[in-house]
DNA sequence: CCAGGTCAAGGGAGT
DNA sequence: ACTCCCTTGACCTGG
């Protein structure tokens, strides 16, 4: 079992060393393109940074953030002027990332809905899953959910079954390469889907269940926790299997929190159930919480 | 230079 | 009808 975090290292953050500098959408308009591209590649060299870090540090898991291009589903990210600089430190990025065995991947935003009934949300998202799938691929990864895309469904519409024909119809239009790397998460809200709802996908589309330990805490269907996280375990076929772990901040650190919010640092045991998988610690401590979890636990 | 208000997107839930 | 939340706080402005 290997562990990682998700997007920002704080000990390089507070060195100004960041890969999600953004701008409003006024900025955007004003500044446009060229500004997009000096910012990305701002954020894909210092990307580079925080791998090294993740390998001088023994991290082998690692979640990059979607904030990398700015306003990315406006435009194509070989039109940016410095494409050719930023394919050429990805292509560095992508070799560190598999001789280290590292594994990283995506987690979209929550506006990415793939089972929306208006086609103008379908076409934004498959736009930015593709967009994602081909960094992915610019950086020379294999084309699996090894190196994943992960999404929530996002939308039930109060008719869970509708939903998910949809989402499993426009699916058919994702690239080649998204198709092999799109990953589904279990949600957090009685209404929304659960590891059973998602398994219906995995059968019509082999799209793998990413199991989020906190997510089935909040939402645990009809399953135990047991046989929903080996459900989702069997739809990783070869792959060494991905999940999610947090612990609640309204359990261990602030009462007046809502139970979906995460706490700093985890607070109980990973429970394996004698698999072996891998995790994304969502933590608000980030690489810090995976060291002290490291060093209580092993 | 810094504190504080504001910031693309879809949908669900709580008020 | 409105506000907050989510994958992540960072951007921008006015003092």
């Amino acid at each position: 079992m290997e562990l990682g975090y998700a997007c920002i290292c704080t000990t390089l953050q507070k060195q100004k060393i960041t890969t999600n500098r953004g701008m409003i959408k006024k900025t955007f308009m004003s500044k446009g393109l060229d500004y997009a591209s000096e910012l990305s590649l701002l954020n894909v060299q210092d990307l580079e940074k925080v791998i090294q870090w993740n390998i001088d540090n023994d991290i082998k898991v690692f979640r990059i953030t979607s904030n990398l291009f700015p306003w990315m589903s406006e435009y194509e990210l070989t039109s940016l002027k410095d494409w050719s600089i930023i394919q050429k430190i990805f292509k560095r990025i992508g070799k560190k990332v598999l001789d280290s065995k590292m594994r990283v991947g995506f987690h979209p935003g929550p506006f990415n809905i793939l089972c929306s009934p208006k086609k103008e949300v379908v076409d934004k998202t498959i736009k930015e899953l593709d967009q994602h799938s081909f960094i992915l691929d610019t950086m020379g990864l294999p084309i699996s959910n090894k190196y994943k895309v992960n999404i929530h469904i996002g939308g039930a519409y109060g008719d869970k079954h509708s939903a998910m024909d949809r989402w499993i119809e426009n699916f058919q239009l994702l690239s080649n390469s998204t198709k092999k790397r799109l990953t589904l998460e279990n949600d957090d809200k009685p209404n929304m889907y659960n590891v059973q709802d998602l398994l219906y996908i995995h059968e019509k589309t082999n799209t793998s269940i990413v199991f989020d330990f906190h997510h089935y805490d909040c939402n645990p269907g009809n399953l135990s926790k047991k046989e929903s996280l080996e459900l989702a375990l069997c739809t990783w076929g070869d792959v060494k299997p991905m999940t999610h772990f947090s612990s609640s901040r309204k359990k261990y650190e602030d009462s007046s929190c809502k139970v979906v919010a995460h706490a700093d640092y985890l607070y109980d045991e990973i429970p394996t159930f004698g698999y072996d998988f891998d995790v994304v610690v969502e933590a608000k401590a980030k690489e810090q919480a995976v060291i002290h979890y490291l060093e209580k636990y092993h």
